[in-house]
DNA sequence: TGCAGGTATTAAAACGTTTTACATTCCTGA
DNA sequence: TCAGGAATGTAAAACGTTTTAATACCTGCA
């Protein structure tokens, strides 16, 4: 490995000043540009590459940014870590990304990880969240920039992203109701889920302002799970058991896309037709929806965006860190999207 | 931050003493273990981390593992990262992934990042692969050793780890023959994957040993490229193309997953049943394969164990650099495996 | 003439470890 | 009594940077 003082050597200056010039800094303003272009040949030369360790020990900065998902099997992440990778790619900072798989002794094993590795900032990826909240807690005395995409943090100390979710069910069900149903069926999430109550809110909103009535009967829970698979299974079991009341409908609105998909298999199993018989709407929008057939109406999350926005609230972070200033840290709240597709019809 | 010299000075030893007992150097032989007490209570009472940058620099140890994807949002590789990140984490490695969104540039620079990060070992997981060889063929310079998952690299110096392609084609075929299938559309893989020539490989020499004859007719090339989704939408075209001919065939057998589902949902618009009036297989096994209506019956790549595998293969290269021995990295073909679902049937 | 300030450069300290080489004491066997 | 090894410990160097503080020279101005 090539040292600055080797460089030093070769193009005939100091180590510093070799340092100065090829950081750019400050001091840099009063080397003449002969001394840079000599100093620049030099590194180019003999294919200097700085010692990212040496540096950092030195002067603090990582460049890094740790990211912790909870599971990455959920497809639900993939195109978020894709936003924040991208972002973070732009502005040359490297994401360290850990899959804490839901446990609470891996989350706080790969949390050490990242903090020992001095991450500048903490991206935490919160969907299908099953470790309890304290551990969360625990982020705030690290004084470390964080933000959490998925979930309300309980501290004001750390930013947040999420998707608005009664905007997403009003406009889901609003959708339903314009095309004539009126006998809907609710697969609501489990109940240690966060976004499961904001979803139904939304729901009663609209069903309250349009005089649309809930049956309770044809309203079902998902049981609790660690897995964010597991709604799959869920999906269906209730659909069979929705069926086997006889209580008729003629749409069915489910808590996510896999829980859709479960339904949609349970439906088809029974010779109900989809969307002919039974519409079917999920949410999420994950990658899987559009390749299933019939494809599947749902509400989008804006999982790209929302993996930017959080990159750029830590941004702030880290500026604030850089400055010594105090950080503060923003939540902002997504807008979800209606993507009409194939699972959803008038009924007859 | 807490350093070595503040526990050395809590506990009263030198800071040797404490770097000795607490990295349980050979040299903590000669330590009695009334010293290794207190030193280890002064470490705990202080809270002493050891800074890993000024560690890093004077023994060269990182600790991490370069992982390379070339896109991320294929499904094909969640999976297989599972199982590279699991095997890490249980020898104490970080993984460092990076998304190289199969481009030229960005392959590059990502692996500058990683060596400048001096990753101990590199897993490339060449998926969909889009960029030249000769990109790859760099990495041999670097000396760290690396594995390539789901491509045979063209040097000798770098590991491999794949999935017996022509036994896999073997195993789907065998199963629609068995279940009386003559007349069978095979839709290709672009010519530039490497999968595509042993996929085939594995059809023609069933066919041959088992007397079925392929009509060439009923044979398509998917068009290249570099997007690990497109194939959704070219296996629709293709399909409803195959359609249009109205030569007969009552089983289709796809490239991959992906294929398949844009066939299901060709012949679904066309009104062909699946798997009643045509059966469909596909190859890899993707999460999404499950959870669609019908399941597809599939060859699954035993992803997790071939990250696994990967791993184990670079973990080798590692304790080589470690003991200053000449590095050699083997190459290791895995089995797939035959997922019967519903979308295959006997023919009528 | 003296000095202020800009320009050009560098020596040396500092970052926090690990490791080499050495120092001291204590024991053991001759 | 003494040589030499084992046991216990440390000072100092080294890893490769960045940055502080300093030096030296020049120019222009009072």
């Amino acid at each position: 490995m090539v040292t600055i003082r080797e460089v030093a050597k070769e193009s005939g200056f100091s180590s510093t000043t070799v340092s100065i010039v090829l950081n750019n800094a400050p001091l840099s303003r009063y080397i003449p540009e002969t001394t840079k272009k000599k100093i620049e040949r030099a590194a180019k030369k003999l294919g200097y590459r700085p010692n990212l360790f040496a540096r950092t020990l030195r002067n603090q900065r990582t460049h890094t940014v740790g990211v912790m998902v909870f599971d990455m099997t959920d497809p639900y992440c993939t195109p978020i870590l894709r936003g924040i990778e991208n972002t973070l790619y732009q502005a040359s900072f490297l994401p360290i990304l850990t899959d804490v798989h839901n446990e609470r002794s891996r989350f706080e094993r790969y949390l050490e990880m990242l903090l020992d590795r001095k991450v500048e900032a903490l991206i935490i990826v919160a969907n299908w969240l099953f470790v309890d909240i304290d551990v969360l807690g625990d982020l705030e005395k690290n004084n470390v920039p964080t933000a959490m995409i998925g979930r309300e943090p309980h501290t004001r100390s750390i930013g947040s992203v999420m998707v608005d979710n009664e905007q997403g069910t009003q406009m889901a069900i609003q959708h339903l109701f314009a095309l004539g149903h009126r006998q809907i069926a609710f697969l609501r999430g489990p109940k240690h889920i966060t976004d499961t109550a904001p979803r139904w809110k939304g729901v009663q909103d609209f069903a309250k302002k349009n005089g649309l009535e809930i049956d309770r009967k044809l309203v079902l829970d998902l049981p609790e799970s660690r897995d964010p698979l597991s709604p799959f299974d869920a999906g269906y079991k209730l659909t069979m058991e929705l069926l086997e009341t006889k209580r008729p409908f003629s749409a069915l609105m489910a808590f996510d896309d896999m829980t859709a998909f479960g339904a949609i298999r349970a439906l088809t199993r029974a010779g109900i037709k989809v969307p002919e018989q039974c519409s079917v709407v999920g949410f999420d929008d994950i990658a899987h929806s559009r390749y299933l057939t019939p494809g599947l109406t749902t509400v989008r999350q804006p999982m790209p965006e929302m993996g930017a926005m959080a990159v750029s609230l830590v941004s702030e972070g880290i500026s604030a860190v850089q400055e010594k200033r105090k950080i503060t840290l923003n939540h902002r709240k997504l807008s979800p999207e209606l993507i009409v597709r194939e699972s959803t019809a008038a009924v007859v």
